[in-house]
DNA sequence: CGTCCACGTCTAC
DNA sequence: TAGACCTGGACGG
């Protein structure tokens, strides 16, 4: 659930699911979770969260007896703790009853319900932490979606440090200025823009100004930033919603927020509205190579300057549903059938699909934009596949030529459970 | 069965 | 700038 609006989406769920509920007992941890015990214990406490970028706080309240004036039982709390979460790879909030609690909660606040539910912090890969007593980590920068006025001052501000000098798209996954974006976002936002990803960071956000001077604008024209894209191609990104880069970095993660709990309730196990709304990350045409920290990057065109040598696009074969499904009720998933192998029967194209957007005269995007583009595939062949990748480890490997990976829906609906 | 990949940090050479 | 830290799903053999 990992980037700024699942993070939000968590904040919210915890808000929706815990209201009114009264928490009781201690905070119990997993066995092997290396995170820090949590010692709060208190008779009868509330639960509310917010969420700041990448960081979620839960704050715990204990409630005030009838009997007020009772003092509080000695180890028993009387102040309100908050607990701050960043959640990792894997890492979602779940409340539901003791027997449905799910593998991997690794953190758990006790309600006093007789069927007891248990509000809990699951994280599979546990990459995810917690800090009792915590506060908004000191270095990370202002939330792109709800501090979006000095989140802007803070970049524009510093535009001389040397975060800057990096391709822009990975200066957009340093939290200290960007906190809340992350790895499809990024693929994202710049290709609402058609900005290549490997352009240095101060090119593109030289020139910015503290106010956002489409706030309130319907479609300023486009003399945006001037994106030229080097392969000449203009594309000025017509219907994209007006906007600098700056701007789409606020707004684009509200989009995920406003798709509903899709984007986050594990209950839902429907990801589909989340899958439909991505138009580059993880999309079946798209470009994707390893940036200079390993993360792979999607975008469509040109790469950019900076584009790290040598490295390849990673593997993936074709992916079906993007995360978990955590099963529960029926649940039948809305078949969102995305291009279906559509290389299979184009003869020519065998090991992996080509499809690195090759110049294939690039249809202007105009309308028809999102929704429809997201099938057409016409299998540019060309640049035969080489099935060269290489492990992790770089180094040199020759192979140039895009080689791209194809990647088609399998399964869905799937019945069952 | 084994390899590769995943919404992210961290810290050690 | 590499690993390290983890689990598990999708694929390939």
């Amino acid at each position: 659930m990992p980037e700024g609006p699942e993070l939000h989406l968590a904040s919210l769920y915890v808000n929706a699911m815990c209201a009114g509920v009264v928490f009781t007992g201690p905070v119990t941890k997993s066995e092997v979770s290396k995170s820090p015990d949590v010692p709060f214990t208190c008779e009868a406490y509330r639960i509310s969260a917010t969420s700041r970028g990448k960081e979620v706080k839960l704050t715990l309240t204990p409630m005030k007896s009838d009997d007020s004036k009772n003092r509080v039982k000695p180890g028993q709390a009387d102040q309100p703790m908050e607990i701050v979460f960043r959640f990792g790879m894997s890492g979602y909030f779940r409340f539901a009853t003791e027997d449905e609690l799910p593998k991997h909660a690794h953190l758990r606040f006790h309600s006093k319900e007789k069927p007891c539910r248990v509000l809990s912090f699951v994280d599979t890969r546990r990459f995810g932490s917690w800090q009792p007593n915590g506060t908004w980590q000191p270095d990370r920068g202002p939330c792109i979606m709800f501090e979006y006025e000095s989140f802007r001052e803070k970049i524009v501000s510093h535009l001389s440090d040397r975060a800057f000098d990096r391709p822009i798209c990975e200066a957009l996954l340093n939290q200290k200025y960007f906190n809340g974006i992350g790895n499809y976002l990024r693929a994202e936002i710049l290709f609402r823009l058609n900005i290549p990803p490997f352009v240095p960071a101060r090119t593109i956000l030289e020139g910015l100004k503290s106010e956002d001077v489409f706030e309130n604008k319907k479609a300023v024209n486009n003399e945006i930033i001037d994106t030229k894209t080097s392969d000449g191609s203009k594309q000025k990104q017509v219907e994209g919603e007006p906007g600098d880069l700056l701007r789409l970095c606020h707004t684009v993660p509200l989009e995920v927020v406003n798709l509903g709990g899709k984007g986050y309730d594990p209950q839902k196990a429907d990801y589909s509205d989340f899958r439909a709304w991505l138009q580059c990350y993880f999309v079946d045409g798209m470009q994707s190579i390893r940036d200079h920290n390993g993360r792979t990057m999607w975008f469509k065109g040109d790469p950019g300057p900076m584009r790290p040598k040598d490295s390849k696009a990673p593997k993936a074969k074709k992916r079906a549903e993007k995360e978990d499904d955590h099963d529960y009720t029926e649940k039948k998933k809305a078949v969102r059938s995305r291009s279906v192998n559509a290389s299979k029967k184009k003869n020519a194209i065998k090991r992996e699909t080509v499809t690195n957007t090759p110049k294939k005269e690039k249809d202007a995007p105009s309308n028809e934009t999102v929704s429809k583009r997201r099938r057409e595939v016409n299998t540019p062949q060309q640049e035969r596949g080489e099935t060269a990748r290489r492990k992790k480890n770089s180094s040199a490997e020759p192979t140039t030529g895009p080689q791209r990976r194809s990647e088609r829906v399998t399964r869905q609906n799937s019945t069952h459970k």
